[in-house]
RNA sequence: GGCCCGGUGGUCAAGCGGUUAAGACACCGCCCUUUCACGGCGGUAACACGGGUUCGAUUCCCGUCCGGGUCACCA
């Protein structure tokens, strides 16, 4: 290949731009010093997946420290594997957990921002013009190798150290003009491919913001930057999109950490102000004592889609991956109890070089944490709108009685040291269950300790006394007179210390009224419940127990 | 196999030449308590291994082992 620049109005007739009529479109942009531009940048390959949100989060809040631009470009260069609702469900996943762009992809056909477009399939006049600048510049090549060529270039590499398609494996590198010529003309498919300067015995170095300083042999691969259908390949879209969209930091998984010595050449092949790479560990899941990680096919919680169906706050998640982000995070939160995330003070640098394993137990004591200070409001609306799509009984309950609703989310909720019982608001129906007859199986089961004539004796004389209009105080007052005429002490330490001369303790007698009314051994305050359904309902759920107790 | 990254309690992790090796989750015990939960107190439990360097290595260097990643017209 000689006459670069024919060969290259040959193969790009259909490229009217210059480089240079795109680098004037894109101008720099107007930013403080410092602010930083990230991109998460998902292929549409499937439902969006737990380690794209975590890398996405960790993208905005780089660029939201500094006061930078977080977008969201969709690498759909890949038609094979892409997904049909694959960039809706991405950009709803990305919402629902509080990691939408500033910039980009906003929705199904929807972008924003003057960088665009930011879908990649829209770009491939981009791609073209500066693939076609560096063929006129011999830096890029047209390569007629079939699969099969491929494959044989393979086959024989096997048993060698340094594998790719260079050297002496590049058929295609050196073919003569008219050779060119004619196989373009023969309608013979074909792809295009850099022309590596590399050089296996030279290092590149770069200093990785999360993993430090990395030193790898340069790039030798003569790769293909465009496939046969003209569409770029990742390598080449990162490279183009990344300088025009003027991005500073790229982070992104490290499986691509392989690949920076390439993209380092590329960059520079084109004259492009290389970019600062982070480079995050995957998250990982236990199997069998081993570590692997989060696998879509296999985990059902590597898929965001979970903790929007099993109805986790977005605040929760957050939190969460933030623990796994920054380890100091922690920390932080419990000397800012309630300050906003956003004010937490990101920092990259901070993130482990190893992959985590994603921890359910911890996961779900952080949203614990995170819905008991929710007030009961807060908490009722968030039921509520996740009710609407996954719980219809329970969303119809809510809807009904709003009061009720916001009653029973309120026991033991607005004190300094509220309940943790919910994780997600999947539980809530159980955590309820109770209070609505709708939800509610009676199952008067009393522990082992506790004979039913005891349980009948007990009953029959609440039934006596309880008044809905009692204080607490007076009300437990009642409870204790049940103990002292029933044979029961009112006092704990007094059994403990002579549990020969009482049949039980008040804690057993609350148990059987508790039981009565709830058919739970354990719940929360039983004085509250008891406001909350009502004299007639526990008086007539006190009696059934009875009944079942004398049968 | 080549190249790259990593290996501190069960998990997530501080520490970066001298520490009684933090903290969180989990687990166990005690206290509080009408149950549970919450809260408080306490406890079990870790520097992969072998060589160096050094007065001194979890921290630095080398090797071994073990994990992970990558070597596509996939991203």
């Amino acid at each position: 290949m000689t006459d670069c620049k024919k060969i290259a109005e040959l193969i790009f007739s259909d490229v009217d731009k210059s480089t240079e009529y795109y680098e004037e479109l894109y101008p720099a942009r107007n930013l403080p010093e410092g602010a930083r531009v990230t991109r998460f940048a998902p292929s549409p390959t499937g439902y969006l997946h737990f380690g794209g949100l975590y890398a996405g989060f960790a993208s905005k809040l780089t660029a939201q420290a500094t006061d930078g631009v977080f977008m969201l470009r969709i690498e759909d260069t890949d038609k094979k594997r892409e997904v049909e609702d694959g960039v809706t469900g991405i950009v709803t996943g990305l919402k629902a957990f509080g990691v939408s762009p500033d910039e980009g992809v906003m929705g199904f056909d929807s972008e924003e921002g003057k960088y665009g477009p930011y879908t990649q399939s829209h770009r491939r006049a981009i791609y073209r013009a500066f693939a076609k600048k560096l063929m006129k510049e011999g830096k890029a090549y047209p390569c007629f190798c079939t699969p099969e060529d491929l494959d044989e270039i393979r086959a024989k590499q096997e048993n060698e150290d340094i594998k790719g398609y260079y050297g002496p494996y590049a058929k295609c590198r050196d073919l003569t003009d008219d050779e060119i010529i004619e196989k373009i003309n023969a309608g013979v498919p074909f792809t295009v491919r850099l022309r590596s300067t590399g050089d296996i015995s030279r290092k590149i170095k770069f200093d990785d913001m999360i993993k430090g300083k990395i030193e790898m042999s340069e790039n030798v691969n003569d790769v293909v930057i465009l496939k046969a259908d003209g569409i770029p390949t990742y390598h080449f879209a990162h490279a183009i999109d990344d300088h025009l969209m003027h991005t500073t930091h790229v982070v992104r998984g490290d499986e691509w950490i392989a690949s920076v010595p390439l993209h380092v050449e590329l960059f520079r092949t084109c004259g492009f102000k290389p970019v600062k790479y982070a480079h995050i560990a995957p998250i990982m899941k236990e199997e069998n004592g081993g570590k692997r990680k989060l696998s879509k096919r296999k985990d059902p919680e590597a898929n965001v889609s979970y903790y929007i169906e099993k109805g986790y706050p977005e605040a929760s998640v957050k939190e969460y991956m933030l623990t796994i982000l920054n380890s100091n995070f922690e920390e932080w939160r419990k000397a800012n109890k309630t300050e906003d995330i956003s004010k937490f003070p990101f920092n990259l640098k901070k993130m482990s070089v190893s992959g985590a394993l994603f921890d359910m137990v911890k996961f779900n004591d952080v949203s614990k944490n995170v819905i008991s200070v929710m007030t009961n409001e807060q908490v009722y609306d968030l039921v509520v709108a996740w009710a609407k799509d996954y719980n219809e009984k329970l969303y119809n309950l809510f809807v009904a009685d709003s009061d009720k609703a916001k009653a029973i989310l309120n026991i033991d909720r607005d004190n300094p040291k509220p309940r943790k019982d919910i994780a997600c608001w999947e539980e809530v129906e159980n955590y309820v269950s109770f209070f609505y007859n709708e939800l509610y199986n009676a199952d008067y089961t009393l522990p082992e300790h506790i004979n039913s004539a005891d349980a009948v004796e007990i009953l029959t004389k609440y039934k006596e006394i309880y008044s809905a209009e009692d204080t607490k105080e007076e009300w437990f007052n009642k409870i204790k007179e049940i103990c002292s005429a029933c044979g029961f002490t009112p006092n704990v330490k007094e059994y403990k210390q002579n549990p020969d001369a009482f049949k039980g303790h008040v804690g057993d007698v609350s148990t059987v009224i508790r039981v009565a009314v709830t058919s739970r051994t354990n719940t929360p305050d039983l004085y509250y419940i008891m406001q909350i359904l009502g004299v007639d309902e526990v008086m007539s759920r006190i009696d059934n127990a009875i009944n079942s107790y004398k049968a």
